[in-house]
DNA sequence: TTATAAAGGACAAAAATGGTCCTAAAGGTT
DNA sequence: AACCTTTAGGACCATTTTTGTCCTTTATAA
């Protein structure tokens, strides 16, 4: 359980390696798809995510592609992973506030609310262009 | 995404109930699943993964039933999640160690190992005790 | 006007989830 | 011994989610 799915896998990959490019470079979706080694029409449909969001700015036409939306820097892992994946929500009830009717349930919410705090702390504090470097 | 299943949450309430119980009483799986309002099948799978684990003690025959293996202060919420969920792991990679040839996933991974460890020390620091007070 | 590239929608195979049902085995009861 | 009760275990199945593909449309540049 808890597990990230390929698609929140592959947004990772993806980003990174267009964080990875100089700066002003376009990327064509086939070239992310290639150097990530993502399915390109899967990859496609998460970049659609990203840009709706404005994590990545979308070209069409020759000479289009993507670009970074932000400097990598203010691009946070949990808003690429919530975008392909969704809110974080460890419990179903979480998202449903106090309309949880079970009485022993209402005991376990405030740890699901921890752990959902939790991770999102971690994903928070780490950015794309912490994930960008490359290896020395 | 990181959302527990059914599985889990009636997993949880079945325990929780077991453990409202007089000490040393016998239920019956059908009484649980009663009263955690779980399909009484799905539970008794959820409590055979219990038994296997020592969580629970079952008894076969008239008069049998379950009883909690060990003192509800001795049961975290980890066993009980991990037992019908299995282990917790945000990234897949995490469990084959070094096995990720992926590079840039290799600044990755101390990240995802992070979220497991503070998801990890939020349910185990909480018990089935804790969960099974009854309210005031 | 044509080539290029992303956007968007429809579709589909495979896997996971959320169960049910039946038989077997174990343990009491008569 | 025969019988009833209760869990164990396996097979099965419907639905949902995941993991994609493919085709048409739209925007843009040459």
């Amino acid at each position: 359980m808890m597990e990230l799915t390929r698609k929140g896998e592959y947004a990772i990959r993806g980003i990174i390696y267009l964080a990875q490019q100089p700066p002003g470079k376009m990327s064509l979706i086939s070239e992310i798809a290639d150097a990530a080694e993502v399915p390109q029409t899967f990859l496609a449909k998460i970049f659609q995510s990203f840009a709706k969001l404005g994590i990545v700015n979308s070209f069409r036409g020759t000479g289009g592609g993507f670009t970074l939306g932000r400097p990598a820097s203010r691009i946070t892992l949990r808003e690429v992973v919530e975008a392909v994946e969704g809110p974080i929500m460890p419990n179903r009830c979480l998202m449903r506030g106090a309309e949880c009717d079970r009485v022993d349930m209402c005991l376990v919410h405030p740890v699901w609310r921890k752990v959902q705090s939790q991770i999102l702390q971690v994903l928070e504090s780490v950015t794309i262009e912490d994930l960008a470097k490359k290896k020395v």
